[in-house]
DNA sequence: ACCTGAACACCGTTCAAGT
DNA sequence: ACCTGAACACCGTTCAAGT
């Protein structure tokens, strides 16, 4: 809420011009605490001191910036990613790092799948493809085994961003919003969803992480050959 | 471009009052013909012949519009779709089904990515999960292997979304776009990126559909028992 | 070279006033 | 009961003008 005074809220260090780098860790910081929606060019340049005008000398454009905001994220995690084990292991791990990197940071999932070819993506790609090959999957099942890897990755980050913002916009924490779910899903009709009122105990006991981490497992056993 | 006159655009039928299912065909309409952003209140009440106010007595706001248009789409997939097969040929056909619906309504896979727990989804949810009861999966399984199903078709269903809007803002047809990307892997630091500029070739061919069904049958693979 | 901040062309949504 | 359309509180982006 600072106006434009001599501080502002957070690194209050403008004794050099704007740079790109600084823009960026801003704009993670704002998404971090206020979501997609809270990230705004006015908001943005509040916290930076400056005007909203200033942010286009060294980004093009608000898409430009969420790419440059994932490129970041996506380029550390992938960096600082275990690649010891098996392949197997390490795309396992890979992928982890990447569901955790979207836990912290809930709007990246839904960043990443709106931002298709660019490169962010590429890294992850390359990541798990270079594993694919250690794993032996022919050449011919490469193209397929990373796009179903690579969208199932992007599937569940997208639907864990879509969550977090429905929780944050009810003001709910988890546990409050899946009892509500799955209330909901309770009261649904028994002869018309069978199914998803058979799931509601799960639901309320599942641990997103642990699924994630199952799916992965279960498409790598579908890749290979055996 | 009507202005308010005795005639507009589409259907031309208010002798009765609007309702909320007319608003909801006109609004898939403008979503068909100029995606996620061309649908607006303004742009929609003028091809209604009415003002932006008049659809808020219908329609509770932007989110339920469009949580409304997935839903007649998704519903006439899910009941259209065969179940005369085996399970897993009924998966497949409901997961093309479903592509096809989310190729055919390029904004389709994103807005269902944006409304997480909605009635849409349940009713995929369900089919899904019956044919999974049906393959003989055990109950300990339901959870992961639908959820492991719902997020791949949700990943790719995005992402085609994305791959749309990108095309569509950049005028690109799918060979041109293909052909930019294509080019562009292929410029890439070959010591950096030899697995992805090993599918360039690949991504060229590629075909959406094909792939997609590659995918659920390496998906139902992993979930199979055996 | 870089920043300022008013201005432009939009949004979704509300609400008094109409019929 | 339902519609009208001006008004409100926002957006992203531009651009003359400043330093």
């Amino acid at each position: 809420m600072a106006k434009k005074g001599s501080e502002s809220g957070k690194g209050q260090r403008r004794e050099q011009s704007l740079s790109r780098e600084q823009i960026i860790q801003a704009a993670i910081a704002l998404l971090d605490e206020s979501g997609e929606e809270g990230l705004t060019f006015r908001a943005l340049s509040e916290r930076l001191a400056t005007g909203p005008g200033a942010i286009y000398w060294h980004i093009a454009n608000k898409n430009d910036l969420m790419t440059a905001a994932c490129d970041e994220l996506i380029g550390k995690t992938i960096r600082e990613a275990s690649l010891d084990g098996t392949p197997q292991e390490n795309i396992r791990l890979l992928g982890l790092a990447m569901f955790d990197a979207m836990d912290a940071h809930p709007w990246l999932g839904s960043a990443l799948m709106h931002a298709p070819q660019q490169s962010p993506m590429l890294h992850i790609v390359e990541r798990v493809g270079q594993q694919l090959k250690a794993m032996g999957v022919p050449k011919t099942k490469h193209w397929i085994s990373a796009s179903t890897l690579l969208n199932y990755i992007l599937g569940v980050g997208g639907r864990n961003a879509a969550n977090g913002v429905y929780a944050r916009a009810n003001g709910l924490n988890r546990t409050t919003a899946l009892d509500a779910i799955a209330t909901a899903w309770l009261q649904l009709d028994a002869g018309e969803y069978p199914f998803v009122r058979s799931l509601a105990a799960q639901l309320r006991m599942h641990d997103d992480r642990k699924d994630f981490a199952a799916g992965i497992a279960l498409i790598l056993k579908g890749i290979s050959p055996n």
